[in-house]
DNA sequence: GAGAATTTGTGAATAATTTCGCAAATTCAG
DNA sequence: CTGAATTTGCGAAATTATTCACAAATTCTC
């Protein structure tokens, strides 16, 4: 890859697959830029330069074929094989993620439950043992996890997010509201707190009374 | 407002506003554009554009009163005063998410919770009552909630908003996996759905190999 | 089979966002 | 009190992202 993908091409592309899966779900074989761009209030135009950073993979007068498009997109996006998946921080939101049907059928394993708690190590949340969050670096090197929500107290977030990287651990969606600051050129960091989306949200709403 | 502001720019506001409570929680007093960039792995330039879009805040040689710049985002994000929000879906999500105590002391109340399920209409998560979400629209209207987070299953999401925007709900936090088709000007829309995210993240994860 | 209608991929134009660079204000050191 | 050091806010420049517009390929209509 000589230039790399700009970010922001990358972060529509798991939309657009999720898209096309349930449009082919629905028994729809082909779609076109400019049908997949109204269902999601985004211009056709967009679309097409998108995936044209990938290759060809329309065809004029016809549009994409949606299992050819969604076989690409899962190439692109490593979805080819699933991903095991930590979960660290046992707590409500972390329960939740553990006992979620969701990420399975997309790919991603919930496979390490941790938490400090002696309350919840050794319980169980569905087949998943919950472990002690000081066995983190090797329970997540044996295991070979690449993955990892961070559902910690915000307190904490930093210190086991320290942790995740010494684990080896590439990718961390980030759950707290906690800023993290990590070396960028070995973890993928996302932040996804609700509190900010949500503030987010209150700018607009506020100005429009 | 004759410009708007960016939404890129509105969108690092709650960034900034958290950041600097945390600064304020250690006690600290003043910071500058500078330490709050490295901080956040932002520039320096970009944090004092975004400020400027709303005043003047800091002053030459000694930065930013972090007192002053968090009451002045207060404003600015209509944080200063309280928002009641409804879950609506009482799955393993939203029973997460209305047990989660992080939203009160940010000013988010969680004051209704909806789902389909009889087995769970009538029963309490902590002390709030699950409503039937045939109820929804008088419940959300009787009440003045303004924004909803979305926690129903994928295939319900899009039924589900056209409800609530019905009621009068202006912001919708989503976390399906279905991009909603809503009229743009009535709602504001965010979606957070886990799977994209992690998507986004295996897309980096699976190049470094 | 001919002409109209679709639709892609992409170069060029436009628009949006970020970074640069600096004058002005302020603080700090001695 | 003086000179060095900070730091802001902002116009200008540079960079990045989106939209436009159209040739080329394909399908559709009759």
């Amino acid at each position: 890859m000589q230039t790399p993908i700009p970010d922001i091409v990358v972060s529509r592309l798991p939309v657009y697959f999720q898209t096309l899966q349930t449009m082919q779900a629905e028994g729809q074989h082909t779609t076109s830029s400019k049908e997949l761009g109204e269902k999601l209030g985004i211009s056709a135009a967009q679309i097409r330069k998108d995936l044209s950073q990938f290759g060809e993979f329309g065809k004029q007068g016809t549009g994409y074929i949606i299992s050819f498009l969604i076989d690409q997109l899962k190439t692109i996006l490593n979805m080819d094989h699933s991903w095991d998946v930590a979960v660290i921080g046992a707590g409500n939101l972390g329960k939740a993620i553990a006992h979620y049907h969701g990420f399975a059928p997309q790919g991603f394993n919930i496979k390490l439950v941790f938490d400090t708690s002696p309350d919840l190590i050794g319980t169980n949340i569905g087949d998943l043992n919950i472990l002690d969050i000081d066995e983190l670096i090797p329970c997540i090197k044996k295991a070979g996890v690449k993955i990892a929500m961070l559902t910690v107290p915000d307190a904490a977030a930093q210190a086991v997010a320290d942790e995740l990287v010494k684990a080896g651990i590439e990718g961390i969606l980030n759950y707290t509201s906690t800023p993290l600051n990590l070396p960028p050129r070995v973890v993928h960091l996302r932040h996804s707190d609700p509190v900010s989306q949500l503030q987010h949200m209150t700018y607009y709403i506020g100005k429009s009374k």
